[in-house]
DNA sequence: CATGAATGAGCATTCATTCAT
DNA sequence: TATGAATGAATGCTCATTCAT
């Protein structure tokens, strides 16, 4: 509703234009003029939204990132502490052609960001803060019994599992099926997050 | 293998000097040019040795694959399996200036790899072989009650995570300590292998 | 002359924001971009007033011209022709901050009149211009005895080698003091304008 | 006959192209397109000779200098010392079509000066060694009654004089005849230089 | 009156590559 | 084996200008 919110429908495409070319070959082949076409504008009009090519990129980062924030806030969570986690690290596999785009779109931007302090700032609050969730919902999973220092070791392994996952699945594609990956992720979570202690019945 | 995988050495130097631009200024950075004059030769002499490019990329991709098989060959090993799980998997973790130029190499090849299938070709050999030598590892841990498919899952969760906590310790400076790397790795360790049976009945 | 050429005073900062940048970047630095930024106002505000950047630049040389010129007129004169004659052409010197500035300016478009028929004509009406004046002034200096054409050459000359001066001084920074600006000016005068016959006969 | 003499023809040639763009078009109307089709090779084989256009134009300037020098070194000199400077000065007015491009390309360059240190310092050099001939020549023209700073007055006069003509020819074409200029010049060389102290014939 | 959107040409420069030597 | 010449495409970017509002 505010203006905020209505960032400019031009942009939009623009930066959606950026964000399918990063996708389908990678951030290199980025460039002004294969965003200028790819979006059906001219070079000029790509310019005038953006100055520079690292505004840009920039730019089609923060998109990324609230697009994956914005998916995040609308997945269903339940009473189950540990499929809530595997609705969220799910998110991150390449299960589905839409996450695996988004996969390989963030997975460029984060070895960009490996030699540009702006990405890697960028970078940094994403993981900080997919670290505090997933910190916060292992706590919740220990029932009282937590030392903290391990909370935030297995909130580590994993958002790390799971971007690792991704990258090799990206990165080798054909090494890994969609169901291994599932697989993997459900064993991690087994091996990470204490059995419900439902005192009564449980064997 | 064979004394035929002992390149020219210059060549050597060639991909050294290109491994080096990697390391420190990413994989987009790397240019004829620039390899050239890292190497101090001039751009006919490296286009002498490699033709094209992507040979050249190539080329210096399977260096570092090498480098790594080498030095997880002279690994020492010992009858602990986690311990020795431990130390293959903080060859991956960027703990020290060498293994962290090492991972920002990893990573940046691994990234153009979704986009380059020779690349990818090299890279699903890479993890075929890390994988394989894991399974066996966690087979061997599993005293007898092995579900194959788990030992699998495993198998990959641990290099998964091992790469996933490269890539944020290289895409996120200062977002992880050495000290929480190695943490976080070793309580994945804790809860992926089996506490030893029994420590008496062994020789 | 008439109050036909007060403009409007956007269009004056125009071009005193303009000339500023020419006299300290050079007449190439000079686009609407920039003419925009150091005026503080939009780039479709300089095109509403200067609808083509010859239009402005046109525009800042009549108003370099009419500066010049307004100088020229308001300096005192007295009765020592030599004296009036060199107030005149010191003018041209950049013995100062401000006809320092004035000489670049003057210097960056009488050379791009070089290549440009619109500037050029400008220049010659201004060189006419103060020949013109100049050759008034050394005729009643020359107490009767005139040869016409002597008289004339001796007015080119006198521009000729202020302008000259001025040149050689903005081109080449540190080469001439202003001292020695002066006293070549001086030797000049005295070389071309003959003594005052009888020092007595004056009132 | 030494090598130092054999620069290479390629770049003889991008730079006396460059030269003829500037004579004809000016300096800004330089581009390494230009400059190019204008020697009728490709765009990478003028970068290839003058990776920048900084180097090509300090090139070019270097060139013209080289040729003015080597003029006026080839000038006849006689025992009429004013002569002798009327035929020095005259090498800087456009009296014909190949003194008309040098003075357009010096004026180019020496204005571009104004605002580049490098070709400052080139300007610098060039007129320092001007100065220096002309004020030997005028010492010996003074026959023993000499003022070491009226000297060098006169003979910064004589240069500025005469680009102060050829700035004015060339940026008001039309403005003065060949005529004119070289009789400027000459009743100039009447009032500086004294003549020839032949005590006898003298009234 | 003043602005920002949009454009397309032009800029210097970097690049991978081919070729002759 | 090693080099420099030469090329032409592609890069990010600046520019003057037109147009709608």
């Amino acid at each position: 509703m505010s203006e905020l919110s209505i960032p400019n429908p031009r942009k939009a495409a623009l930066t959606e234009a950026l964000l399918r070319i990063v996708a389908e070959r990678g951030l290199d082949q980025v460039s002004v003029r294969e965003v200028a076409s790819a979006a059906d504008v001219s070079i000029g009009t790509v310019q005038h939204y953006f100055p520079t090519k690292d505004e840009m990129l920039a730019a089609a980062f923060a998109e990324v990132v609230r697009q994956v924030r914005a998916r995040l806030a609308s997945d269903e969570r339940g009473d189950d502490i540990r499929r809530n986690l595997s609705t969220v690290l799910r998110e991150f596999l390449p299960l589905d052609a839409r996450r695996s785009e988004e996969a390989r779109i963030m997975l460029a931007f984060a070895t960009r960001a490996a030699t540009s302090p702006a990405l890697a700032e960028v970078q940094r609050s994403v993981l900080g803060e997919i670290h505090e969730a997933l910190s916060e919902a292992l706590t919740g999973a220990a029932y009282g019994h937590v030392d903290a220092a391990d909370v935030r070791s297995a909130a580590h392994i994993a958002i790390a599992a799971a971007d690792g996952l991704a990258l090799h699945a990206v990165s080798a594609p054909g090494w890994m099926s969609r169901g291994q990956l599932a697989a993997a992720l459900e064993l991690l979570l087994e091996r990470l997050v204490p059995e419900r202690a439902d005192p009564v019945g449980q064997s």
